[in-house]
DNA sequence: CTTAACTTTTGACCTAAATCAAAAAATCAC
DNA sequence: GTGATTTTTTGATTTAGGTCAAAAGTTAAG
């Protein structure tokens, strides 16, 4: 749980009772390549914590399936209206690989945030990380080429953008899977 | 200042020592149609709180203006990047119609985060519905018509759409104006 | 008012990327 | 390992929306 810890050690200092209180509510699971950890048709009540592999974030769209956005090693994933507010919305959730999470529930976390005021720091720090990250995305998706698109998913999935099968990083661009093989190939 | 407590309001339970302390660490200005309120040459360290008006937050991108949203009555506005992690970032701020805001500097802010606890959770709860917002714009980006993208718009922006000129609309939609005024007419 | 400076509309033409279709390559299941 | 399924590539064709250009409308300043 070293990398579960560290994690929060980034925004927060983490007590020992904190740390106590989360070990007694976690939970760890391992979901095979291809398994849903979650579906639309429920309202998403957990948040994973990945410890190793690679999750999708996805919706439909006139039946075919696209990314909304790939999490890996040290990321919190959940369909995030749904976690927040505690109603359903339109994403799905599986693993593109082998994947071992930490589990945690969203009235665990309720119970953190009344007792521990850190854990709202925490939040909202992390929160203010991935607000960036939504913000520059919004930006390199407007009047830039399908080719500018994929250069910037590499940059910002550097190290595992290779990990994503071609259609998925596709459909997360907004481009066909025609349109980048073709860019793939002609570099 | 009614509104502006309100707001807290609506996460929060707004103490009277949380009242004074905002009270006196808030300023007001009013800005001229046009007028300026960040450049992206400076940090930003002033978040701005929308009594009356609208605003644009807008970059450049090879000389032309884009749009990147808009903020009006009851919205906060800054260059967020810029303002939460104290470095330059590409936005620039300014205002469409004459415009009254609230002004809380960052060094303020800081310090009600960490004298009263229940600021982390306000900060929490309205970055989780602005997040919202912005997955629920990157969807509708993506394997959508121009068409589709400015219904989109209009729907989130009910109210106020009307009080945009459209070459800045269409900029936030990432389609030129041409286009959107063929839209426009068509219907 | 009148001129200047934007903003929006309209028209003609062009291109990046979509669609449709099928072959090739990779991966999976037994 | 072998056939079946899925994923990726390649090719031909189409199209939505971009670009360029200019006219019409609107707003602002003196």
């Amino acid at each position: 749980m070293t990398e579960f810890f560290n994690h929060f050690g980034q925004y927060i200092k983490v007590s020992a009772q904190l740390k106590e209180e989360l070990t007694k509510r976690i939970t760890f699971k391992t979901f095979a390549k291809g398994e849903m950890l979650h579906s639309a048709d429920r309202i998403c009540t957990k948040s994973y914590f990945i410890q190793k592999g690679l999750l999708r974030i996805y919706f439909l769209k006139d039946g075919r399936e696209v990314s909304e956005y790939f999490s890996c090693e040290g990321d919190w994933t959940n369909s995030p209206r749904s976690f927040i507010q505690h109603k359903l919305d339109l994403y799905y959730i599986d693993a593109i690989e082998q994947t071992d999470v930490y589990i945690l529930e969203v009235h665990d976390l309720m119970f953190l945030f009344n007792n521990f005021p850190e854990m709202e720091r925490y939040a909202r720090l992390s929160m203010g990380s991935t607000f960036g990250y939504l913000i520059e995305r919004i930006t390199s998706m407007r009047f830039t080429t399908a080719k500018e698109k994929y250069e910037h998913f590499c940059e910002v999935y550097k190290g595992i953008y290779h990990r994503i099968p071609l259609g998925m990083v596709a459909s997360y661009l907004g481009i066909t899977q025609e349109t980048l093989s073709r860019i793939r190939a002609e570099k």
